[in-house]
RNA sequence: GUGGGCGUAGCUCAGUGGUAGAGCACCGCGUUGUGGCCGCGGCGGUCGUGGGUUCAAUCCCCAUCGUCCACCCCA
């Protein structure tokens, strides 16, 4: 016996057991997107690593020490993308699709980031986001927002999510409030805790995030980002929230809610949970108006947002509902005899029922465990083929869910009798 | 990267310093072509891995790997 390899830490199966789930949820997001008009767009899971430490930003903890970067065989440095936004503004300049404005992409698939997994949290990951170009006015913050509202209440989770939303305002405003905040902390160096002496330098503002009780008192009473924003940005800001309040949609203003990456601008928001632990941020996203143009493109504004999936299916999972689709039927095969009969048969019933789900027995087995199999399945009926149903040139229906009697169907009839008598 | 919990059959877990069990699942049987309930039988574990202590370790010690949770970070 040879060692049995496993998995990598942190890179998840998904297993057919939770298939359901995701395929539920792939779905449902699909048609979502599509109805506000929003296009696939595929891109590659391995990029030049130069495309994301230029957008994400040196100072974060994804560029410094999560990115699962290695030299291919040309011998030049790429990267598993971490995040979907800058793959998709390359790909929308590269192809010069950002000639017109009002642009609406999303994409889906699998992230990496090196971390240490914990609930919420794998190295491998699944984002569906959505990405929106050359729109700068708070419309399309608002639409975007309800979309994605709109899709939390689809999947019948809206109940266990908040918005938090906050403008971070202009890049230079932002960086004059970073600068005046840091000098505010900087008189305070005493109460700060080791985290946030870190943070002091590398990314002042993510110490309005921390988690440590201590802190909040200091925290509360720092300066706020949003008394430092231009009457533009304000302005802004107030419109969208406006929008907001015309489709009943609820917002929370979170002033500490700064975001973990660099290019984000003015509007920035999170949908958040707390029914699943830790990681409670299930969406985020916000506008990035200086994205484009870092990537050599013309100044046009964008905004966007990324759902975590492994979030999500948690959340679906905890719901009642059951999103696996049993099988319809289980066909028998009473005599080993009749197994190409059987098989033929099947073939036909499909043809005529594209929809049907069916299961043919395979491998053989008593009367005993082929019925045994036939229940586990959780099809509704069973059809048994055997030598007294191919001589009289009929089929045995029995149902497996309810008290019906067993009856006989010709074997001509008998994808009429389905469409009939299954569709349920 | 830091801290803590846990690693015994496919799954959920008992257990003892003298090399192991239960429930569920799986397979078969309870007579001839009928599942779900019940009964009987069976398959299945180098007790995560490598060292150490000991006459002897699954149980004690160390290391390592994995896993879970939290910090950090973030979707």
């Amino acid at each position: 016996m040879s060692e049995k390899i496993q998995s990598l830490r942190g890179m998840p199966d998904i297993l057919p057991l939770d298939a359901p789930v995701w395929q539920y949820l792939e779905r449902t997001a699909a048609a979502v997107l599509s109805s506000y008009g929003y296009a696939y767009l595929g891109t590659p899971l391995l990029e030049s690593t130069a495309l994301f430490t230029r957008s994400i930003g040196a100072a974060t903890d994804i560029i410094e020490k999560e990115m699962y970067t290695f030299a291919d065989r040309n011998n030049e440095s790429v990267s598993l993308r971490p995040e979907g936004t800058a793959s998709v503004v390359r790909a929308m300049l590269q192809h010069g699709l950002l000639q017109t404005p009002g642009q609406k992409v999303w994409y889906q698939g699998p992230m990496f980031r090196y971390e240490k997994p914990q609930r919420g949290r794998s190295r491998q990951f699944h984002q569906i986001g959505a990405e929106v170009f050359g729109l700068a006015g708070p419309d399309i913050d608002a639409e975007l927002l309800a979309m994605s509202a709109r899709l939390w209440e689809v999947l019948g989770i809206s109940g266990n999510l908040r918005l938090e939303i906050n403008s971070l305002g202009s890049a230079t405003e932002r960086q004059r409030y970073r600068q005046h905040l840091h000098d505010w902390l900087a008189l305070h160096k005493a109460e700060l805790d080791d985290d946030s002496l870190r943070r002091l330098e590398t990314n002042p503002m993510r110490i309005l995030d921390s988690k440590n009780p201590d802190m909040q008192a200091l925290i509360g009473a720092a300066p706020k980002l949003f008394d430092h924003l231009g009457d533009t940005s304000r302005e802004h800001f107030d419109q969208l929230m406006a929008i907001l309040d015309c489709m009943n949609i609820s917002w929370q203003h979170n002033h500490r809610l700064v975001r973990g990456l660099d290019y984000y601008t003015h509007t920035v928001f999170e949908w958040v949970t707390d029914d699943l632990g830790a990681q409670g941020t299930v969406c985020a996203g916000g506008r990035y108006d200086g994205l484009v143009e870092l990537h050599g493109g013309a100044a046009i504004p964008g905004i966007g947002f990324a759902m975590g999936q492994e979030r999500l299916v948690a959340l679906l999972q905890q719901l009642p509902q059951d999103f696996a689709r049993q099988p319809d039927v289980y066909l028998i095969i009473a005599d080993q005899s009749l197994q190409q009969q059987a098989i033929v048969l099947a073939e036909q019933l499909r043809d005529q029922l594209p929809e049907l789900r069916l299961l043919t027995n395979m491998g053989g087995g008593s009367m005993r465990a082929q019925f045994k199999r036939a229940d586990r399945s959780k099809a509704q009926i069973a059809l048994v083929l055997g030598a007294d149903e191919w001589a009289t040139d009929q089929i045995t229906v029995k149902w497996l869910r309810n008290q019906q009697d067993q009856v006989a169907v010709s074997l001509q009839e008998l994808g009429k009798w389905l469409q009939q008598n299954l569709n349920s």
